[in-house]
DNA sequence: CCCTGATTCGC
DNA sequence: GCGAATCAGG
């Protein structure tokens, strides 16, 4: 299977509104939540609450959020290449810092060429240019244009926000598979209605409702 | 053990 | 770019 548009999209879709990657491979179908994590990671989706957490000791450089920078260091390093270098990343501690060359502080703009080059080559950066605007984000959120709905009454998968009544129609992989679309009661995922089947009091047992849909389809009937 | 997401790295 | 293998916390 490769990654089409609508699969990317239904995969952004389900992984922010907060399915599990096992979840979301299973519903895909024909990739592993491997490969969902990994994509959606290389799709820059927002991280979510993992087991593992990155421990965010205290002093949390802003400026240098670079995490696997490899020092260049030494130029004779001898190269040593463990199989697990994960947790020992953190290591360095000593820039072999030479001591600053200062330079000018007078109006007088540096010239770009009077730039020092530490001892492995690389380019020091001067205390003044080290923090650009670093603000690439789109203020706006971008909503998608919708040219035209393939059909008029479903809300697909796409469709779904935080208005809209999530409840499934049918099992995901059908063709007429939607969702209900109603404006939801609001502070649940779900239009009143089916808030109604969602929430329901505990009922003796002999007059209780034996099936009760669950969002996105359910068990899969296979 | 199971689950989870994160990361790495060979392809 | 992809995803299996691996890691690591709950």
């Amino acid at each position: 299977m490769s990654w089409t548009d609508e699969r990317i999209e239904t995969l952004k879709k389900m992984w922010d509104s907060g399915m599990t990657a096992t979840q979301i491979a299973e519903e895909l179908g024909g990739v592993s939540r491997n490969a969902v994590i990994g994509k959606a990671h290389r799709l820059g989706l927002p991280s979510r609450p993992s087991p593992v957490k990155a421990n965010e000791g205290k002093s949390e450089k802003p400026a240098a959020a670079a995490k696997p920078a490899p020092a260049p260091a030494a130029p004779p390093a001898p190269p040593s290449q463990p199989k697990k270098p994960a947790t020992a990343a953190a290591a360095p501690a000593e820039p072999a810092s030479a001591p600053a060359p200062a330079p000018a502080p007078s109006g007088k703009p540096d010239s770009p060429s009077l730039r020092s080059v530490g001892p492995g080559g690389f380019v020091r950066q001067n205390p003044g240019d080290q923090a650009p605007p670093a603000t690439p984000a789109p203020p706006r959120r971008l909503v998608p244009a919708k040219p035209s709905k393939e059909i008029e009454g479903k809300t697909s998968l796409l469709d779904l926000n935080e208005r809209v009544c999530k409840w499934p129609m049918g099992h995901p992989g059908e063709p007429d598979f939607h969702f209900c679309g109603d404006k939801v009661n609001p502070g649940f995922p779900y239009c009143v209605e089916h808030c109604g089947h969602a929430y329901q009091a505990q009922l003796p047992r002999r007059d209780r409702r034996p099936p009760p849909p669950l969002p996105f389809g359910g068990p899969r009937v296979r």
